[in-house]
DNA sequence: AAAGTAATCCGAAACGTTTCGCGAAACGTT
DNA sequence: AACGTTTCGCGAAACGTTTCGGATTACTTT
């Protein structure tokens, strides 16, 4: 069995009490004399003390712990680009800022005020929130109580949230596959229940409309976010014996479900078909061909919710909501369609 | 400001003592009566109360938080696949077990006692150490206080470890390629100060003189475990007026950046060049072509890993360190070489 | 030398729990 | 009626900190 050696064990070897070991420690709130401050110190290091960061955080009511809230429960969501690459902003962040980084695992909704209970139990001093659901019960309860948090890609009319312009970034996508000739163009859907989904899906179809391009139901393929998924729906889609040129999807993983799809059906990427993603997450850079995609700013965003998260709790004023800007970033999944040729 | 209602508020307004309440809330130790229990319940849900898991942990020493120490730093080492697919593997387990995860950002080494401080402020019941460097002044600390900790391809005389036969899988890849006909095999070698790295790149030399193959050193070049420094190192070995006609990689990652190396070269993957990789990471069934490579098996290793330290926090008996199997995934990187056709 | 101020230090309370010890009441048994 | 045995309930100690209120000592200042 271990123990640790504690303030007390220090104060009886020092010879002094255990207030001053605490000041001496902590270089305040009062003032201890040089001669033995040091001698606290030696003692500290040779009983190689360690503060109990539960008993300091109970009396002080600061954990220096952030919890992460994961998004919405598909399978094996951790594994996926956007948990890890807000996750990799978020820690990156948090790594300057000394704090660590709790990850919710037993939160599997926020859709009542028990599901999102683990946050209060005094582990952490505030939560982020990745891609929540859009039922938000829990959520209120945390504006209601005073609970410090953000929310990244989600909406709450309380809540300071980070997400990005999905129909302007929608629109990218579609104009440019316009500008490249392309009249033809299908879309695999997100999850309408996902607020980046829910946006992407009508943003697309809205940019269909200003161009004046016919959106075309059988064209328009529903999966989730995840690379299987899009596999199934870019069969679908590539089945058909009026196939679009283009296809915009949901996400990069999608895209890339789609061109397992490709292979598999003999297309080929980008003559016979332009493939556009969403997201620009590490892999499509290096994928074959390179996937054209709208980036979203994982690193941006995520350090701007782990600062503002600290000006909340720290009590300093709060900052605003934000919406992040898209942008096209062109590659080789996309070129002109064949009939140009 | 924020504040819950404590054991205390529960107390007042069921009129009853403290200690009843806390009788009443656990089912335990002691009993109390079916009536006031109700009542308290009651109040309990009334005011929201949810038990302040600091003060519990204090006492009863149990925080229900594993520590993560991620692998050694790396340019965004979260971002990378071998983090990731054990974090998941970590986190699943431990959602059935009730435990949360704690990423330890602020470990930046094991080499000595104060670098993995952290782990013992109270907050985790043990440790899971990923993929740690060789200096492990840190790790013989833990052993020496009896700190619950295991670790993940890593390796110390007293810890509990997991990890894999790094040399019989070098040996599956260079045996693979030798079965095709292939001679002139080259390696991309991962970072030496890394067990995984050092047991690939010398599994990789004994396989070769096993098989009476020439080793030559100026296909052996360093590299990291990242894509990047892979493709730089793929540059080298492609530009070479001699080359190999094969090239195992010390992991997926550096395979894919071999990958852009041919493709930026205009070699052909698996015509003029046939690549093994190691790992086999989510990304590398799905790369074109779909790349052959040694499986490790994360999912069984991290769950392995996430039992077994629950077991030693509880202190049941210790299970024993255990060397994992790989296997050959063959896909569509590797073929026979160019001058045999 | 007396008074005032500053420097030290200690004891104790507090944070929110769990759990032990002990007493009071209720019950059944001879 | 006297005795054990349960059941129930409260107070208090403990976990390891931080920090306040006071007490003691030492140093200035008149």
């Amino acid at each position: 069995m271990f123990t640790m050696a504690t303030i007390k064990d220090i104060a009886r070897e020092a010879k002094v009490s255990v207030s001053t070991v605490s000041y001496a420690l902590n270089d305040g709130p009062r003032s201890v004399p040089a001669e033995v401050k040091v001698r606290i110190l030696e003692v500290a290091s040779k009983l190689h003390y360690r503060p109990n960061r539960l008993a300091r955080s109970l009396i002080t009511r600061k954990s220096h712990v952030i919890g992460i809230v994961p998004p919405r429960v598909e399978f094996n969501m951790v594994a996926g680009p956007y948990f890890v690459n807000m996750l990799n902003g978020i820690v990156n962040a948090y790594e300057d800022l000394e704090q660590d980084v709790l990850i919710l695992t037993q939160i599997k909704s926020t859709e009542s005020r028990e599901a999102i209970y683990p946050l209060l139990d005094g582990r952490c001093d505030g939560a982020i929130f990745l891609a929540p659901y859009q039922e938000s019960v829990g959520i209120n309860y945390l504006n209601e109580i005073g609970f410090p948090h953000v929310i990244l890609n989600g909406r709450n009319a309380k809540s300071v949230c980070f997400d990005i312009d999905n129909r302007t970034g929608m629109k990218l996508g579609v104009e440019h596959l316009a500008a490249l000739g392309h009249k033809k163009i299908g879309m695999i859907q997100g999850p309408e229940d996902h607020i980046d989904g829910f946006e992407r899906n009508s943003g697309f179809i809205e940019s269909m409309k200003d161009l004046g391009l016919e959106v075309r139901p059988d064209w328009l393929v529903k999966a989730g976010f995840d690379r299987c998924s899009g596999e199934l729906a870019g069969r679908r889609l590539l089945g058909l014996k009026d196939r679009p040129t283009a296809i915009c999807c949901a996400n990069d993983e999608t895209a890339l479900g789609l061109y397992t799809a490709c292979v598999e059906l003999g297309v080929k990427v980008p003559e016979e078909i332009s493939i556009v993603g969403f997201d620009n997450a590490p892999n499509s850079a290096s994928s074959e061909p390179a996937l054209t995609t709208i980036q979203q700013p994982f690193e941006e965003m995520s350090g701007h919710a782990s600062k503002t998260l600290m000006a909340l709790i720290d009590g300093r004023l709060a900052q605003q909501s934000r919406r992040f800007d898209t942008s096209l970033v062109v590659r080789q999944s996309t070129a002109r369609p064949m009939e140009d040729k």
